[in-house]
DNA sequence: TTGAAAGCGCTAACAA
DNA sequence: TTGTTAGCGCTTTCAA
């Protein structure tokens, strides 16, 4: 690896002229800088990160945490940050949790090694604890919040998304609705519970908490909730399942197919989260999308910008940090044919 | 962030010693090293690792280089990568590539900025030229292969999947076996091609290059393929197709079910590599599943050893470089219900 | 417009 | 066992 010493030498200049040359062409002379340039070509000079940056303290470094790069929408998440820090010349260093609170303590630890300057964080539900360990760090959470209040947010709406799947079924005249919910100590599942909730207030449906099944995410956890939801008595079994996350309705739909029955005729099953196996499954499953990429994107240019407001000294001018955003993208019902009005078995 | 000289100056020691309290217990006295360490807790000392990594000429930091994370075999190999790495204490820097020249280009030149010390990529059509930019680097080719001599592999076997696929079809009585291939500019690509054409002339079945539809590994590719293939007239048209990816494999699905054609009776399919949706769909796809964790695992655990032994100074001691590795794991082949024995619709 | 010098935070060689 | 010193590669004063 050549140094930008070597490329100084070669073009028979100093160090400091060679970096000028390079970062600030415009305060060397021409020849100069041509000279330095072709040298640096040269060498296939290639700046040396690590010092640069103990130098000019700052890294153009992002860090970014997600739960479970192995999910399809985590992974979607990952990559519109990626693509995002990159257009803007920044370097995003992924880590992953698997939602442990260990893991991501590490993760956390090796991040401020490397001095990033910003961190975006799909949180556990320790994050909030665990954060402490990056005082001063900008940082965006994606996906779920924390509660955490000076940080920015990017999420879904994902009370507007449960509330169009439970007014969907509603609709086709459900009145048995069942939900199987995620753990309740990510902000995601108790937004999704909440919407199904109100909606079914507001519709004048009595909510039956013993129709509402906590799992904690995976795909047995959902398969055993809807086990459980679908062997109730005929008249007390619902007709319509609303499952709260993408893993969940897989087991959701394989324990409806295990009892033998007939999706849509003998159930209707909503999704939170589209996938390639809710298109391809038989039926397709109706599901409520998630704009996984853009949310990304967007917590990328939040973080970024913020980056940029910091860096042009407003924090130290007085305490008016620029108020946190809270971005919030609409989720979007995608109607197939896992939903269908109710078989009507037991109109007595 | 407080650095080593806050540490000291809080223990009452020289940067030194707060240093090799911290990284070389022993060399220091008991008392001093619980002074330093409790002022390094009492501080929240993290190293600066840039620091660190420059002044040590060595960053414990490699590069870990994909195709595509969202594809779930990718995302699974990046995991069992980062996850090997990290018990190693090492770091992984994740990027992506979309089998874009530029991209990858541009992967490696940044890379290349924070000196990681080995390299695991999954080449694209272009690495062949673009590894030039990273001479000296120790690397390892992850799921296919260039051609480079000088580096280790960590691939499936590739051409034993493609065969026992084959196999399996010509076991149930196909004789007019169509493929869908990737584009034969990667190795993976040609080699499922060559296990395939090896098997059916092994079995004394011609091979039919018209049967044989290239494809560039995406799902359209895969459906515009099949709807050709199965447009054939009835005696020319294949009963059965072998689909060399992922991808491509649920675009063949898809295409038959629009021409209305079941599956397995009027076609099987054989899918390569396992995903979620080959599980769920109906009929379930049998396919070549490929141990995608354990590859990433392995390539990582390879490529850090191959580190250990360079640090060990065998490089200096003449040219006698560990001769590099070529690990091949095993497929296996997961017989489903998308395959059965043709119908007998023209035996004249 | 250029160069000399200092220093980012750390650790390794050397000295005490 | 500890401290002093130097220097990793870079950029940024400051001076010429």
């Amino acid at each position: 690896m050549s140094s930008i010493q070597d490329v100084a030498t070669l073009a028979n200049v100093s160090a400091a002229t060679a970096s000028r040359a390079l970062s600030r062409p415009d305060m060397v002379a021409q020849p100069t800088r041509e000279r330095v340039l072709h040298a640096a070509q040269q060498l296939g000079y290639q700046p040396n990160m690590l010092a640069r940056s103990l130098r000019q303290r700052e890294t153009r470094t992002i860090g970014v945490i997600v739960t479970d790069i192995l999910n399809h929408f985590h992974a979607t998440l990952a990559k519109g940050v990626q693509d995002a820090a990159d257009r803007h010349g920044y370097t995003a260093f992924l880590f992953n949790t698997d939602e442990d609170a260990g893991k991501e303590r590490r993760a956390l630890d090796t991040l401020r090694g490397h001095l990033p300057q910003g961190l975006i964080v799909v949180p556990t539900a320790h994050s909030r604890e665990n954060l402490k360990l990056v005082p001063n760090l900008p940082i965006v959470e994606l996906d779920r919040v924390t509660g955490n209040p000076g940080v920015t947010t990017v999420t879904v709406d994902n009370i507007g998304g449960a509330r169009a799947a439970t007014k969907h079924l509603i609709g086709l005249g459900h009145t048995r609705l069942g939900m199987i919910v995620g753990k309740q100590d990510i902000s995601t599942a108790v937004e999704r519970h909440a919407g199904f909730q109100q909606t079914l207030e507001e519709a004048g449906i009595e909510y039956h908490p013993e129709l509402v099944l906590p799992g904690e995410h995976r795909e047995e956890d959902g398969r055993h909730a809807a086990l459980r939801l679908l062997s109730l008595p005929a008249h007390l079994r619902p007709t319509a399942l609303f499952v709260g996350n993408n893993e969940m309705t897989v087991g959701a739909v394989l324990a409806a197919r295990e009892l033998g029955l007939n999706i849509p005729d003998d159930l209707s099953i909503v999704g939170f989260d589209d996938s390639r196996w809710a298109q391809t499954m038989t039926p397709p499953i109706t599901v409520v999308a998630q704009p996984a990429y853009d949310l990304g994107v967007l917590a990328c240019d939040h973080l970024i910008a913020q980056l940029g407001y910091l860096q042009a000294g407003h924090l130290q001018s007085g305490r008016a940090r620029a108020s946190p955003a809270r971005v919030q993208l609409p989720t979007q019902l995608i109607v197939r044919q896992s939903t269908a009005p109710p078989v009507c078995v037991s109109t007595v």
